[in-house]
DNA sequence: GTATTATTAGAGTATATACTCTAGTGAGTC
DNA sequence: GACTCACTAGAGTATATACTCTAATAATAC
């Protein structure tokens, strides 16, 4: 494998596990016992580092997203899109962790993730309007499918973030895949209403496969409170 | 006004004006035009500082999230409560910008705020919980109104965030809490599905008087999409 | 082989950051 | 007038951080 592509492989591995503020460049060269100018020979600084991982993360996503325009979409559709959703989120978690700081740095990096962002909520709109017309979730007004595309990015991208939060220990590391993925019940709980009674059973049953047990959850309280 | 309260509140100005991350206790220092060993007089660490700025954001929130029980609760203590809470977040607005930092490096922040969080969380369940008995919206399951307000939760923490990156320009600075309070509209959307026949249409009004403008978000597409 | 280019090591640098230390000052107390 | 004590200034420090520079080595092209 190529330096170029062990650093970047590397860095996500600690920003991931650390967080981007806490991973400097020659923390990343260190664990790959290279030297400092080595890493800066392949990136002209850390967040040309960052920007290339983000358009991975962005290929990714994009990728999951595509909408088949040439058939009706299926329950496993939705399935399909959400788990994959919860993947990248996962291979990906520190950028949201940091979102903010990293967009200040870097402007393509905001120019770009607005656009990314842009794509996601058309995406989660599409999906909407289609699982409307195979008769998934009652039609719902352009306006208001375009606010609850909203929401469901909302709850989305900061699932992880709640999670984290709510933990009680430090315990950054003991955060699972499968925690992350109980994200999927409070998207599922976004759609209830809207369900059709001929689907209705069916994904309430898909929602109960994520709920959060509170075994798992721990002592946060998730579920326990009033 | 005693120094350590002037530490307190230049510190959350700029805070809230660069983010935590970009605020060193020497800038807090100059910009009071005081000498960085006067700061540490009064605080050990800037780990203290921002300790202390939470407990006075707890105290705001939870005097705000108060639920009187000896009355019906009405459509004005919910637009109150939804004002009071994005008014709130907006004054601390630095705080959960950098969240998952702060709690990582004070092991006393991170159990208060998870204590927080569930009170919080508490407290929109108990709002819902008075709704429905006030015939404002339908009665829910204690599972589903625990969901309800872990993502309407959700939505209020994150919108500054999600409108910090929807942005095109760097533009942090030109922020307003008007649009910060279009966050109302998400959170509103949320209810739609369940309000009474008896007061939908009043809700559905408060409502559009949160809905952003396109002019007021300008370029960021939203409202555009699809 | 020789020339060129890509890659790497590793010491080094300018700056920043959180924080410390010493030496006070000024207002009140007895 | 001596003493205390809350408060303040400002120089200083140890460490970290992002990044640079020079020189050397490996790979490739001709």
């Amino acid at each position: 494998m190529k330096t170029r592509d062990k650093i970047l492989l590397s860095s996500l591995e600690l920003f991931n596990e650390r967080g981007e503020r806490n991973v400097t460049t020659n923390h990343i060269a260190a664990h790959l016992a290279i030297s400092p100018g080595n890493l800066y020979y392949h990136f002209r600084n850390k967040s040309d580092i960052i920007y290339e991982i983000f358009l991975e993360y962005e290929k990714l996503v994009d990728f999951y997203l595509d909408i088949p325009e040439d058939r009706a979409m299926t329950l496993d559709d939705m399935t399909f899109y959400l788990e994959s959703v919860f993947d990248g989120l996962w291979s990906y978690r520190f950028f949201h962790r940091d979102l903010e700081y990293l967009l200040d740095s870097d402007q393509r990096l905001r120019q770009d993730y607005r656009d990314f962002t842009n794509r996601c909520l058309a995406s989660i709109s599409r999906i909407f309007e289609k699982l409307a017309e195979a008769g998934i979730i009652e039609p719902q007004e352009e306006d208001l499918r375009s606010a609850m595309s909203l929401n469901v990015w909302l709850v989305i991208t900061n699932w992880m973030a709640f999670l984290k939060t709510a933990h009680a220990a430090e315990a950054s590391a003991c955060l699972t895949l499968t925690e992350l993925k109980q994200g999927i019940y409070q998207v599922l709980t976004l759609e209830i209403p809207y369900l059709t009674p001929a689907y209705r059973e069916r994904v309430m049953a898909l929602r109960e496969k994520y709920r959060p047990s509170l075994h798992e959850l721990g002592d946060t309280g998730t579920g326990v409170y009033k």
